[in-house]
RNA sequence: CGGGGCGUAGCGCAGUUUGGUAGCGCACUUGGUUUGGGACCAAGGGGUCGGAGGUUCAAAUCCUCUCGCCCCGACCA
């Protein structure tokens, strides 16, 4: 191992965090010293981050080959052709990086492996004997968001580890999803990371079932529904609704009032409605015309919910779907946006949430301009093709699976999982003889980590006002040494015996030898987020010991020079131990 | 892509309303005094004011176009 001296590390730390900074974890890799954008969406990894990227990189792999991952390396770059062959030349869309090499032919910077790895072993894997097979690479993926955002949280050039099973059966496809599984948990425990996994939506990947890893933080992207009685977590993509119980949907006991017009000048929205007629969200029905693959379709919910459009696209096995124009509402349902509803609506699916008929003498559009009809109620004056779970879920909802309230958190995706099946082997043809010598497509899953992504959601996690606090098996270095003055020849003497001692017993330790105040060394120290820092002052020192502060704790001790290393040595093991005692665990 | 905001020294910002030829703090260099939680004094270096065009005797400042960056939204393995 080599000196490795603050002096001269490049880790240019900052005192204020750029404007562009909005979160901590960005805001603390700027000023740590860990990164630098090179433009939106795209950053340099400076020593200090690609010590931890490597850590992080190193545990990854730890757990995949554990797992029976073999780790191979592909091109960021990859031809048009087997994209169009799966079909998502044109799916990924403004997505995706394309480029032309001279000859005029398409290639694009890989967003995702599938197609290739499946390119790889479709022509060698012939047999059932070769399966399964679980192929993955650690490498950098590229993405060109709409919008990059938080630093390496979404970023458009990301290091991303993909994992690739291919089995026979499901029954195999199972076995290889539930070792990554585990895999995945060793890793972010391991990273010292608090996660949650929660069942997801499949998107655009396709496939029969998916999970998320997911970091609760108050900066996350992503919402999750999750319960605290039964432990049930789900994307709220997918979190699902229970049905109101109690009222039947199909009653007839209705003799109320008929449904009535009632004037609403310029009233479009729910909140003016509500305040308008000085009813409720609760007693009104909100209807949305969408256009599902170009036909439009209409959605009705309570007026208070909100549609979850993947629930609707799934429910309709849409490809696309989107809100309608107002030209095509006008068409629609003759009135303009804002007044639609669903009475004497003709010739297009009506698709109503679970809780739509049970809403009494509801409040609906007119399908008329400055017109809503009131008294309304399902099954006397309107019904529906369908009726589906369609709407968003919401903190205080009922747990799908045990009733009792949900709580809605903000999450980072660090992790997702996905059972594919045969979307891509069929479309590429990677096919294998069985037993019985009869050609079948393999069963396909994929796996993937967002390695930076982790690290930043790790600094996320892990940090305070004054910086970054590492957990020890993804610290850069695990010890600083910090001579207070290192013009006094004592206490310089005394810090590089005890670094090169460090450095003879496998500590990571880096010296700040800098000619610098010990308030500038300590709150760089704290800053870049050392798990542990070793003071050589002459306070301590006359006494012929050294102070031994953890970052996390705070909590300092004094040890004598000698056996500086010793205790270190074991606190990095007790902080270790969990990791080995982690990687010992199941299989 | 829609809405909003911002581009002035490495970082944080002022100056733009009312045109007059660029400034503050931190950082950096040199010398000195200091040295246990972001020292002090002195002397310095560094900016085609994002870019292009225009108006004007004169543009960081006004006009037009353009590029970049950030935030909100829509989108997303």
């Amino acid at each position: 191992m080599v000196l490795v001296r603050m002096s001269q590390l490049y880790a240019p730390t900052l005192r204020e965090a750029p404007a562009e900074a909005e979160i901590s974890s960005h805001a603390l890799m700027l000023r740590a010293g860990l990164i630098r954008k090179l433009v939106s969406g795209v950053y340099s990894y400076l020593p200090l981050a690609y010590r931890t990227l490597r850590k992080i990189e190193d545990i990854v792999r730890e757990e995949m080959n554990r797992a029976g991952g073999q780790e191979i390396l592909m091109s960021a770059i990859q031809p048009a052709e087997l994209w169009i062959e799966s079909g998502r030349w044109n799916d990924m869309g403004s997505e995706m990086f394309r480029l032309k090499d001279r000859n005029g032919r398409q290639f694009c910077l890989g967003p995702t492996h599938e197609e290739i790895f499946t390119f790889l072993i479709r022509d060698e894997v012939r047999s059932y004997k070769q399966l399964p097979l679980l192929l993955y690479q650690i490498q950098t993926k590229y993405r060109d968001e709409m919008r990059p955002r938080f630093g390496l949280i979404r970023a458009r050039e990301f290091i991303m580890k993909d994992l690739y099973s291919f089995d026979i059966d499901e029954a195999g496809l199972e076995r290889s999803y539930e070792k990554m599984y585990e895999a995945y948990c060793r890793t972010f425990e391991r990273s010292g990371l608090e996660y949650v996994v929660v069942e997801a939506d499949t998107g655009t990947m396709g496939g029969s079932a998916s999970h998320e890893f997911m970091v609760v933080t108050d900066t996350g992207e992503d919402l999750i529904a999750k319960c605290s009685k039964c432990g049930y977590a789900a994307n709220i993509e997918k979190a699902e609704c229970v049905a109101p119980k109690g009222l039947n949907a199909d009653r007839v006991e209705i003799d109320g009032e008929n449904p009535k017009e009632v004037i609403t000048p310029n009233i479009k929205s729910i909140d003016e409605l509500s305040s308008f007629l000085g009813k409720s969200g609760k007693d009104m029905i909100k209807t949305l015309i969408y256009l599902a693959d170009g036909q439009p379709i209409a959605a009705l919910v309570r007026g208070d919910r909100e549609i979850n459009e993947i629930k609707l696209k799934n429910f309709l096995s849409a490809f696309t779907l989107e809100l309608a124009d107002e030209a095509t509402i006008m068409e629609v349902t003759g009135g303009p946006l804002g007044f639609s509803g669903p009475i004497g609506l003709t010739g297009i699916k009506l698709v109503a949430d679970e809780e739509v008929p049970f809403i009494q003498d509801a409040v609906v559009g007119a399908n008329q301009r400055d017109k809503h009809l009131i008294n309304v109620n399902y099954g006397r004056d309107f019904s529906a093709d369908n009726i589906a779970d369609i709407r968003k879920a919401v903190e205080g909802d009922a747990c799908s699976k045990c009733g009792e309230p949900i709580e809605v958190v903000r999450t980072i995706e660090v992790g997702h999982i996905f059972k594919l099946g045969t979307k891509y082997t069929s479309a590429l043809g990677a096919t294998f003889l069985d037993e019985n010598g009869r050609e079948r497509p393999m069963i396909m899953g994929c796996y993937g980590i967002g390695v930076t992504r982790t690290m930043a959601a790790i600094i996320e996690k892990n940090h305070d006002e004054k910086g970054i606090i590492w957990p020890f098996s993804v610290a850069p270095f695990h010890v600083t040494i910090v001579p207070i003055n290192i013009k006094n020849s004592e206490q310089k003497a005394a810090a590089f015996k005890l670094y090169k001692e460090c450095l003879n017993n496998g500590v990571e330790a880096v010296i700040d030898d800098r000619d610098e105040r010990s308030g500038v060394k300590f709150n760089d120290a704290d800053l870049i987020g050392f798990p542990i820092r070793i003071t050589v002052g002459p306070r301590s020192l006359k006494e012929g010991k050294v102070e031994i502060r953890l970052r996390q704790s705070g909590k300092e001790i004094q040890v004598p020079l000698g056996s500086a290393v010793e205790k270190i040595k074991t606190l990095i093991k007790e902080a270790v131990i969990y990791e080995d005692r982690c990687s010992d665990s199941g299989i």
